[in-house]
DNA sequence: ACATCAAGAGAAACCGCTTCCCGAAGCACT
DNA sequence: AGTGCTTCGGGAAGCGGTTTCTCTTGATGT
């Protein structure tokens, strides 16, 4: 039970005996008493109300001043119908790209008085949806990270959380601007720069089933065989950890191809330290892209060749695009593309004649 | 203004025509006129008190079911005088080792039901007490990371936070729990562990200045000097970036140690690959030692000797220190310290002959 | 000097939910 | 049948604000 029985008698707080640990928050009626007006005189004056008398004004805020009041964010909350909080709901926090994502979010938002609330799903799609709806009913949107919830799914939960954004994933239930990385295009320029140093037999070292990003890969990997008919490539099953990448290692030195397309750098740079252990020089012997160009990516030795994703601006637009929606009524905008682009570093080379 | 006049007459939810679009949220006022009963049954009801006749418990769950009935959290929250949300001060959320704090702490929030919201200060110290406040008041605690705050504010702001864990700080003004990483233990074991493999000249290349880290760190060397006074040991300018790691290089090579401390990994895989460009061997020609264990840290050629901070299992006691303060209210559990437990990997080895 | 009006502050309603308080109803016991 | 309990649900009072509505007051116009 909240404490009911507060500040009865003995007027504001500083209560001369038992002064602390019982000296319970102070609220605008406390403010109010000592000014001497009515809460909602004071709740004028915090709000920068004009029309209240500027002695008076200034009286109430000696007063709040003296009791270091703040207005209680619930209480406001409550009145107002919005709790300048908007949520982001990720599959894994330990994935540096949403990581970036989430930093990006949650400074944007704080240049405009938002916080952020976080959900991670724990790469767990059945929750991803359930935290979506908590999130939203305790924040002003929601930013959604799903890169496993099945579309149908999507579909039906769009709808409900809606000033929404979505990142790299698109919904038609309902118009939500939705930030996509095009990784089909990054995978296919990656292959097209392989191409051009000569190889012909390239594999592509997958991520994680499920994943959309993965299919989009895939996708643009297609579109890439059909414009290099004479290039030979492979998909070996891989994943998007360092141990992953690194345990594919053997796969990789014996599938025969020249050249690897790594789902993504992490695992790139597993694969790239379990080569290194099998004596297999990279690029000489063999070449590797990553995806994504992680900080460390240009500190590997040899550093990656990798796809840059513009993810901090990724969390910047994400937060531009929800202030929209939350501020006017904004229709919203349509998808909006990120295309990658290419940083060609030491782990791409000629093939070995 | 908030939506008034919403369910005045015509029922419940349903309206035949205007269906969606301005349906507004249901209420608890909703179910109970649905259920025939009061919304103080309801409320019952929703919160498993058993004192509801179980037929009018079933109606009441059964008219919530077909509203989708969720009671609003900011309503809960004012009359509960709880949020089930903790917030999270952090200087900056890129940098790794706060990422994982954030993650376990947000993980095992998540198990009891709570959620975090986060505050990045963006290593701007004088936001950091200011944040700290506006969380605390959204939240049922706070756990700070204020690296750079001063003592006399720490203690000044420590009382007004009271839920409060302090990552790497402490403060004797309220008992708080903190949780502290022994850095000066971790730095003078990796410093032994170089004497060990016989380097007498060795430097350590600082943190940031003002972070209580580095001091910690140069404290703990102070010691090692003591106890290993036949050691030449010095100290360089360096950072926390991998930039400020990179660019130390060519100070490193003049230095004339032949082993160096770096203040972290990052730091260190700057360095190490700024090293590699001027030709100089690890561990051949230079040993070299991290701090932290990042995942990255043993995929870097060759791997980092480093000592590794438990991190995960610090974001995991945070919450559960934060945990019991908030449930019983226990006077704060001491000071846990994590000694580092360190990795020897393959960037140190025996000194030069 | 009287009517009109604008400014400014207080009373009260409201946001959505929890819970105290109390009265009504059901039951057993004498 | 009357008394005393217990059980259970509705009314109403918060939680801490914002905002509408209304009334008072002093200023202005004629």
């Amino acid at each position: 039970m909240p404490a009911r029985t507060l500040r009865a008698a003995s007027g504001i707080g500083k209560g001369s005996m038992a002064s602390r640990a019982t000296t319970r928050r102070v609220g605008i009626a406390d403010v109010a008493s000592m000014a001497g007006v009515s809460h909602a005189t004071v709740s004028r004056v915090m709000n920068g109300n004009t029309t209240v008398d500027v002695v008076i004004a200034a009286r109430v805020r000696a007063a709040a001043k003296e009791l270091k009041y703040k207005p209680n964010p619930v209480g406001r909350s409550l009145a107002l119908g919005k709790t300048d909080t908007i949520g982001i709901v990720v599959p894994d926090l330990s994935n540096p790209t949403f990581q970036a994502i989430l930093r990006g979010l949650s400074i944007a938002a704080a240049r405009d008085g938002y916080r952020v609330l976080i959900a991670d799903s724990s790469e767990v799609s059945s929750e991803e949806a359930i935290l979506a709806g908590e999130a939203r009913r305790r924040c002003d949107g929601v930013v959604l990270c799903a890169p496993r919830m099945s579309d149908a799914e999507l579909e039906e939960l769009a709808p409900t959380l809606h000033p929404l954004v979505l990142i790299n994933r698109t919904t038609d239930s309902v118009p939500t601007p939705s930030l996509v990385v095009d990784y089909g295009q990054g995978i296919q320029e990656l292959a097209a720069h392989l191409v051009g140093l000569g190889h012909r037999k390239i594999a592509y070292l997958t991520g994680p089933d499920r994943s959309a990003s993965n299919v989009q890969r895939l996708r643009g990997l297609e579109k890439f065989k059909a414009d290099y008919p004479d290039v030979e490539l492979q998909y070996l099953p891989g994943g998007n950890t360092y141990d992953a990448g690194f345990e594919s290692s053997d796969a990789v030195a014996g599938c025969g191809a020249t050249a690897i397309l790594v789902f993504n750098d992490v695992a790139a740079m597993g694969l790239l330290s379990g080569l290194s252990e099998r004596g297999i020089r990279v690029p000489e012997d063999l070449s590797l892209t990553g995806f994504d160009d992680m900080p460390f990516a240009r500190y590997t030795m040899p550093p990656l060749t990798t796809a840059a994703v513009p993810i901090s601006e990724l969390g910047d637009l994400a937060w531009r695009r929800m202030r929209e929606q939350i501020q006017r009524n904004d229709a919203a905008s349509p998808t909006d593309y990120f295309p990658p682009r290419i940083e060609l570093r030491g782990s791409t080379g000629p093939v070995r004649s």
